[in-house]
DNA sequence: AAAAAAATTTAGGCTAGTCTAAAAATGTAT
DNA sequence: ATACATTTTTAGACTAGCCTAAATTTTTTT
C-alpha cells in the first residue's frame, strides 16, 4: 500500500518535531507545521495510526512507529539528495532549494534514488549541513554545537543551519558565512548576546544572537 | 492560477491525441487515454472549458486553446528533459524512464526547468526521437515517416518511435534496433505486411507490421 | 426517415483532505 | 480542589476527482 503526498509530509514533520529524543508531537504544533488546523490533524493522525504509521492515543500526542521512521527517513534521504543535485549539478543556490526538493521528495522511485544517489558520488550531507540517510535508513548523528554556546576567545569551524528559510540565509551569505568557515568568537554582548565574530581570520562582524542560535558549529 | 497535476494530464493528453492537425478530441478517447470513466472526463472537460484552457461545445468534442496549448507543451518539454536527464545520467535505458518522468513533469519551477535544459546542454529531442518544446513552447516538427510506409529495397535511419511502452522498447533493443540506427528493407510479405530487414549493413531479422508501424524513419 | 446503436452528459454518490463550530479532555492557578 | 484556560477531538460540511446508472444526443443502419 502506498502512501499519499500528504501521509509523507506528516511522516517526515513529525520526525522532524520529535527531534533525536524521541518526543512526542503534539497536535497543536502539527497543525503549525503542516499550516493546517487541529481538527485536520487529528482526522489525518487516525488514519495514520490506523495504517500503523503512528503510536496515537487521543490527546496524548503521537510518536512514529518502526514503519512510520522508515517511511519519514526516505522521504528525507529523497529531499536532501534532491538539494544536492540541485546545488552542485544545476547551480542553485543553497537559499533557493527547499521548496523545490519540497517536491521532488515525494516522486516514488527507489531506482531513481538509488541512481541519484550515486550520480552524487553517494553525498552523506546536504547543502546545510544535514546528515543524509542511508538506503537502509540509517543517520549518522553529528553532535553539533550551536554557535551561541560557544565562550568567547573560542574557535569553531561552521557545520550546519537550524533555520533553512531563504532570507536567514541569504543573510548568512551576505556575512560570509559559509559551511566550513572558521569562526572565532571575539566578544559577547551580556545583555543580548550578540557577537563580534571573526570569519577566516579575516573580516569581524556582528551577529545577533538570532543568528548565533541557528548556526551549527564544531569547536576547534 | 495554478493548475493540478490532474489538469496538466488532461491538457497533455489532449494535445497528444488531436495531433499535428489539431483535431477535435472525444470524450471516449480521453476516457481511454486517462484510464477514466467518459462520465469523469466530462467534468473535468467543463472544468478547463471555465478555465479557458480549451474549447468545448458538448457533444463536439474539445480543442485546446492557445492557453491550453501553451500549458500543455510546457509540461510534455518537462517530461521529455527529464527523460533525457534520466538516460544520459543517470544511466536509465529508454524503456525505464516513461512512468518516472510521467511524475517529474508536474514539478512546478521554471527556473528547474530552464537549469535542468542548461545543464543537459539544450537537447533537441529526447531519448525516443520525440522533439524538445522550448523554453517559449515552439516544437520543431520533424516529419518523419513510418518503417512500415518505406518500400522494399530502400534503406532508411531510425529516428524515432510511436509507442512508447516497456516490453515494445524491449523488444527494439533485443531486436537491435536504436536511434540512428541504418535500416534496410529487403523483403515486405503481401499478406501480413511483415518484412525482413537489415540493420546497419550486417544482421537481418524478421519483424512484424506492428513493429514496423511503431517505429519511424527518414528515408535515405 | 425511423429504429437501433454508440457516444456523451446528467444525476447522485463516494473518498481524501480540508474547514468551522461546538463539545470534551487536560492542564493551570488560585 | 475547584474554576478557568488551553488543547484536542467530534460533528457536520465543502471541493476535487472519481464512480455507476440513467437520460439524452448524435451517428449509423435499415
Amino acid at each position: 500500500m502506498q502512501n499519499s503526498f500528504t501521509e509523507e509530509n506528516y511522516l517526515k514533520i513529525i520526525h522532524n518535531l520529535s527531534g533525536r529524543e524521541d518526543l512526542e508531537v503534539s497536535t497543536n504544533a502539527l497543525a503549525e507545521s503542516t499550516a493546517t488546523r487541529a481538527a485536520s490533524v487529528t482526522d489525518m493522525l487516525r488514519k495514520l495510526a490506523d495504517k500503523g504509521l503512528i503510536h496515537y492515543k487521543k490527546y496524548q500526542g503521537v510518536r512514529l512507529t518502526e514503519q512510520g521512521q522508515k517511511v519519514a527517513l526516505k522521504v528525507i534521504r529523497k529531499h536532501r539528495l534532491w538539494e544536492v543535485f540541485l546545488v552542485e549539478k544545476l547551480g542553485f543556490g543553497w537559499d533557493e532549494v527547499h521548496d523545490i526538493a519540497e517536491e521532488l521528495e515525494h516522486i516514488p522511485s527507489d531506482r531513481l534514488v538509488e541512481r541519484l544517489d550515486a550520480f552524487l558520488d553517494h553525498p552523506q550531507f546536504d547543502p546545510h549541513g544535514d546528515p543524509i540517510p542511508d538506503a537502509k535508513g540509517n543517520m549518522p548523528v553529528p553532535d553539533y554545537m550551536k554557535l551561541s554556546d560557544i565562550a568567547m576567545g573560542n574557535k569553531a569551524l561552521m557545520m550546519g543551519v537550524l533555520e533553512h528559510t531563504t532570507p536567514f540565509l541569504q543573510h548568512l551569505d551576505r556575512s560570509g558565512l559559509t559551511l566550513g568557515c572558521e569562526i572565532e568568537i571575539k566578544e559577547v554582548n551580556e545583555f543580548d548576546k550578540s557577537a563580534l565574530i571573526q570569519i577566516n581570520n579575516q573580516r569581524t562582524l556582528f551577529i545577533s544572537q538570532e543568528v548565533s542560535k541557528n548556526v551549527l558549529v564544531q569547536r576547534l
